[in-house]
Formats: structure tokens, sequence, C-alpha cells
DNA sequence: AAAGAAAGTTATACAACTCTAAAAATATTG
DNA sequence: CAATATTTTTAGAGTTGTATAACTTTCTTT
């Protein structure tokens, strides 16, 4: 029997999208489904029998769609990994909002779960420490435009500082 | 007539297969290649026909495998999104090698040119900056394990500071 | 409830990639 | 240099995912 648990790329997108659309209607269509993904009528029919095979999706010809305890959650996991590089790249890499969504949307499916949730971690850290924050984003921009001005260091971490003590005393 | 330029995940690790054997003997076999991504060897006959029509590989059937101009560069291309990923798992998510190693390979047919630019912007920024660096990383790793002190961030800073005027003294 | 529209499925084909088994070419060595 | 071993290629088949075209089912509307 084919694996009953790993999913192809194509699949987690498959399954991606069906989550997305269930979200916002109660169920599926396959139409849906094709419009979103840009794919044929027909390539949708068989992604739903392999998802519904795997027990992924609850389905039958002409039916609704709608998702399994499994394929829910799986299908978390798998916008969990599309959200986490997306917001890397995006609050830590500065990139634009489309790239990173459809860098991410091509990334997702190659992460292991190890690295996955170092990244998670890390973005996570990057928005609480005080050593990276807002100010921190623009020295790196300023280093991507200009390099490293390495005089400036102890005047940057000075103002670091500073900035944390006032927002301290506000509090 | 098939794109000439762009290459599918597959073609682009049997190439950079081939561009590894090709640095350390002078050209690579069709064995070499088979061995070192566990394939079958007629899977890689199949691929060097495709390189080589594509103009990455100069090949022939029985002959001796090199890389073209356009190949070379590929490769390094590949190469270089490989090696970014893996030290930014390392360096920055504190990844072990072997994890490291496993996740770049896969993830490394999907970045774009601008992520991989402003990951390789912030891999270096993040060896140069002091206000990142060693001490930093230890931070993080203690914030993984037991998330944010947050009552330590000003004697964080505070030492951060002085680590970098004491250095900065000695030179 | 019947006609027409919309949605979904099947049949078929193709492209990429893989494998096994057998055949052909090349290399090694006694 | 001929026998043997190794390497490479071909032939054929299977898998996955895609598309087009034709057909079927379901929905909508009068």
């Amino acid at each position: 029997m084919a694996e009953m648990d790993t999913l192809s790329s194509s699949m987690e997108d498959y399954l991606e999208a069906i989550y997305h659309i269930v979200a916002r209607k109660q169920a599926a269509r396959a139409k849906d489904i094709a419009e979103r993904m840009n794919v044929n009528n027909s390539s949708v029919t068989g992604a739903l029998r392999s998802l519904s095979e795997k027990g992924f999706i609850n389905y039958a010809p002409y039916d609704l769609i709608t998702l399994t305890k499994k394929g829910k959650e799986h299908a978390r996991y798998v916008v969990r990994k599309h959200d986490t590089l997306k917001e890397f790249f995006m609050k830590v890499l500065g990139a634009q909002e489309e790239e990173a969504e459809a860098t991410a949307c091509k990334m997702e499916h190659a992460i292991s779960p190890d690295i996955l949730e170092r990244l998670i971690r890390f973005v996570e850290f990057v928005e609480v420490c005080p050593r990276i924050g807002d100010e921190w984003m623009k020295t790196f921009e300023k280093f991507c435009r200009e390099g490293m001005a390495s005089e400036n260091c102890e005047q940057c971490l000075s103002q670091c500082l500073e900035t944390y003590k006032e927002q301290e005393e506000k509090e």
C-alpha cells in the first residue's frame, strides 16, 4: 500500500487550499480548489481521491469536501510552516509580502520539524528581545545598503540601552 | 522545445553532485554520481542526457562528464543557496550539522534570488554585529530553553556594551 | 418537472523521474 | 590479446501529477 501518513508537496498544496477554503465557507467544492490553485478541474478530482484514500479528507464523488481530524491536523502543520517562513522573510529579512508569500509557498514542504521549531523560536525571540527589535532592523537595512560601519557599534549599543531604559520607566 | 535554462529540483541535484565530484577529481563518471545520490545507474544516464541537451554538461555516451560554463555557473548558484541555508541553520538557529545539511538539501531548490540575497546579508551581519555575536546566541539558546526573562534585558545590554568596549581597547 | 447551465468525473495522453533486467561498451588483468 | 570484470546504456514498466475532451451528475430557473 502507498504511504498513508506522508504527502507529496503537491498533495500538501491541495490540503492547504482545502483548509483555507473550509475556513471561509462550510465546505470546499472542487471548483474552488481548482480556481485557487490555478489547476484544471480534473486534476482536482485525482487529488481528492488520493487525499481521501489516505484519510485526510471526507469525500465521495460529487460530494462536498471537508477535512478529517487527521487532515485538519496535517493542514494546520503545513500552514504553520508556511506562516513561519513568511513571517521570517518579512519581519527579519525585510522581504515584500508577495515575495515572502511565494517563496514560503515553495519552501514550506521541505522544512524539517526541528528547523521549523527553531525558526518559530527565533522569530518569537526577535520580536521580544530589545537587542533586536525595530532599531536593529533599521541597522540591518542600513548594513544591507552600505555595509558595516564598525565605528558606530558603541553608539548603536548605547542608544539601544538608553532606549530600553526609557521604555522601562514609562511602564 | 523544453525550457533550456531552468532545471527541476532533481536535475539541480544531479548538477550539484557533478559539481562536487568534478571539484575533487578531474571529471565525473556515472557511477560516482549514482553512488553519491543513492540512485540507480540507469537513472543517471537519463539525467545526463537531459543536462547535456540543455547545455549544462559536456557528455556523450560512455564518455567522462564535465561541466560547461553555463553548468558551472548554475551549479555554483545552487551550491551558494545550499551553503547559505546550511550556515543559517547552524550559526543562527543552532541546528546540528546533519540536520542542517539534510534540510538545506531539500529547501535549496525553492529559495528565490531575493530571499537568498537577504539571507546571505543576514548571516553576514549576524557574524559582524556585536549586538548579536556569541553572547547573543547564548541568550537565544537560553530563551529556547526557558523563555524570555525580561528582567535581565538591561543587564544583557549593559554587558554587551561593556564587552564591546573592552574588545575595542585591546585592538 | 423539464431545459439549460454549471460542476464534477472519466478516459486518455503526456512529461518527468524512478526502477529492474538485459545488452553493449569499455577496462582490467593473467 | 583474450577472458573476465566493471561500467554504462537500453528496453520496458510503474508512479505521480498534469492537461484536454467528452460524458455524467447536479443545480438552477422557468
